[in-house]
DNA sequence: ATGAAAGCGCTAACAC
DNA sequence: GTGTTAGCGCTTTCAT
């Protein structure tokens, strides 16, 4: 080992090599670090195997094989199979300052729906030669900061954020830095960075699919339930829900509504425990919905749980329409009816975007692309019981 | 930029500046280059703006704060915040060929339980200051090879693998360079590499665990559910099963058996697909079980639609137990009854075997650890219908 | 068609 | 207590 300075291929001038020989200090340093790396195969040694120069391996490296004979591709070919050499993507990395790895930041990979929707993404990045790095923020905001900087020190250029925090104040820095950022499932606000892209469904048209399905099974006494108030999505889901209520003639403020729990902070995980002490406070008051709508679909299983804890039949006395089409929600019962997003076609939009934003010139406007959310009916919806939460029943 | 050649630090000596001087084409690129790294702040800079050289900045920024003197350490602070430095990953880990990151690869985090062990693994390593990789192999051995050998190129030197191969030998070559691998969730195998720690729970204990709950119940009739019929954990749970089966004098041989799916592989989301048809196949006949074990809480899932599709109440016509304890297990409805994995344990457990066989001096032997899987009795498990599945109606 | 050389940003041994 | 220096493995320009 280090025998660079003696060999043939001196990679430093003469005047160097008196000063410090293969048994200064600073070789034998150089031996230990080697040591200590595992027996690293390093392109020289490709090189010398071969009887080319490191410039000739990295050209076939690089695709450029048009440059040699064929011969000496077959040789280095050799040379690289039989040491088991392997591309050093650190120095790779800091030499070109690119890397074809791109980010996922998520709320929890505990929920099933960022779980499918981290799938989703991987699969589209791998499809166009990129590589996924996937971080679970658990809603921090200062979690997620952390991420975002940790990915970029790592020389991640294009991420997928998965947020509904209004500001992308916390990130700023890092944007301003040339960070192409995909926010999911989060409309671009004002305040965002003018480069920043946003993918998500038309959550008011989602929250007003859902809303305008109950109403037309008959239902005339909804609750909407979620657990923050302060995330993105949900006031937009919300103001769907209120739109279809709108539009029926029935009023909102008439509606059984319960308080949130933005006091305490909770991850996607517990989103189900949301659902479930909801129901069970909201069911137990005399002017209890007929139908609900929850945020998503691990806070409507929560819903349907803790309906059952009160001896309601989901889908019989109580209606639930949920969001986002998990797995789950057709394993279960009664299956959900649900708003299905549409997480394939997303996943591959924001690779897309990504990668254009990568090769693009430079600061160009970001857009937001807003997809239409898909009705599933199933068996948790259908209409409210005779003589009860009907128009009737309120007028009585 | 690039003055460092005329300033006062020539990083060569003079022979090298006077034939490629700030002008030359080496220095044109070099600007390209960090133009094209997007205003990259250098420890060179922080060190300039501080007055102070860059092995002073690196000595701070490596904890080596004993040597230099406090109002040096704010000077250096102060530049650090200024220019919103942060050191550079890449050349970092091509100098030290360290890297504070573990690599997890699961089967699909589209499968809840594994996106509760991500979370749990992600914590553990946080807690020790490491990172986490996270990449799904779809229980694909070819993709499983493919992201430990990029994981590795990545300088990841830690892995916690979920397989149920019975065979690592695709793995061979990374593990032969070094590889410091925890196998979770697969107990090791004889062939395995003596370096390899594998933790998991007492699968066969969970199987009779599970088992003999429901004979305790009063069933005589059982049939044991999975997809595939090579992993290795699949093995050691029927195993438990049958001892079971076989310590309250019941035959298996005379219990229905569903003949698997080994022929359409499948992934860890359409588990409960493979679940649903089981069930299907399974109750359609004549002697049927009364009783159902489940490879894991998916595929449970899966069965307890299936059984409903046939009408059947699963808790009252049919027991049905789980493994693993997914958060929507107690969901469900009937709650399922299952057999718990202490994943955060696990979890701490891998990350503490991984930092000690860095640290270690180098291969010492791996080992195995068993831990103990708990049985949660829930509403989907209870005796069987008077009449049905008993030792009377056999005998019938 | 191939090679020599420079340097990406950082760390740490050693000199002062 | 601080500075100087070499070099981690790679890519790419320019020279041959």
């Amino acid at each position: 080992m280090h025998r660079s300075a003696t060999d043939g291929t001196p990679r430093h001038p003469p005047v160097e090599e008196d000063r410090y020989g293969p048994s200064s200090p600073a070789a034998q340093y150089a031996r230990t670090l080697r040591m200590g790396t595992m027996g690293q195969v390093t392109i020289q040694q490709v090189a010398r195997a071969a009887g080319v120069s490191p410039s000739t391996v990295s050209n076939l490296l690089n695709g450029r094989i048009e440059r040699m004979l064929p011969a000496t591709k077959d040789r280095i070919d050799a040379a690289i199979a039989e040491l088991g050499y392997r591309p050093n993507r650190a120095a790779r990395q800091l030499r070109t300052g690119r890397t074809r790895t791109l980010g996922l930041v998520v709320p929890s990979v505990g929920n099933p729906f960022w779980g499918a929707f981290a799938r989703e993404l991987e699969s589209a990045a791998l499809a166009r030669g990129y590589n996924l790095l996937l971080c679970n923020s658990e809603r921090d905001p200062e979690r997620e900061r952390r991420y975002v900087e940790e990915l970029w020190e790592d020389g991640v250029r294009g991420m997928v954020l998965c947020t509904s925090l209004p500001s992308l104040a916390h990130l700023a820095p890092t944007i301003e830095r040339g960070l192409h950022l995909v926010t999911f499932d989060r409309p671009a606000q004002p305040d965002d960075p003018a480069s920043v892209v946003s993918i998500s469904i038309n959550n008011p048209m989602g929250g007003y699919l859902a809303a305008s399905h109950l109403i037309e099974l008959g239902h005339r006494r909804l609750a909407f339930i979620s657990g923050s108030l302060r995330s993105v999505n949900r006031t937009a889901r919300y103001r769907g829900f209120c739109s279809a209520l709108e539009a029926a003639g029935i009023d909102v403020d008439d509606m059984p509504s319960w308080p949130g729990m933005d006091a305490v902070p909770f991850g996607d995980v517990e989103a189900a425990e949301v659902g479930r002490r909801a129901a069970h406070e909201l069911f137990s008051r005399a002017d209890r919905p007929t139908a609900v709508v929850a945020i998503n679909d691990m806070t409507a299983l929560g819903v349907c749980r803790g309906l059952r804890d009160l001896d309601l039949r989901v889908g019989k006395d109580v209606s639930v329409v949920g969001f986002d089409d998990i797995v789950l929600a057709d394993l279960y019962d009664p299956p959900l009816t649900t708003i299905r997003q549409p997480i394939a076609e997303m996943a591959r939009l924001a690779v897309e975007e990504i990668i254009a934003s990568e090769t693009r010139s430079d600061t160009e406007a970001g857009r937001s692309v807003l997809l239409r959310p898909e009705l599933v009916v199933r068996a948790s919806s259908a209409p409210p019981p005779a003589g009860a939460g009907t128009d009737a029943a309120i007028s009585a």
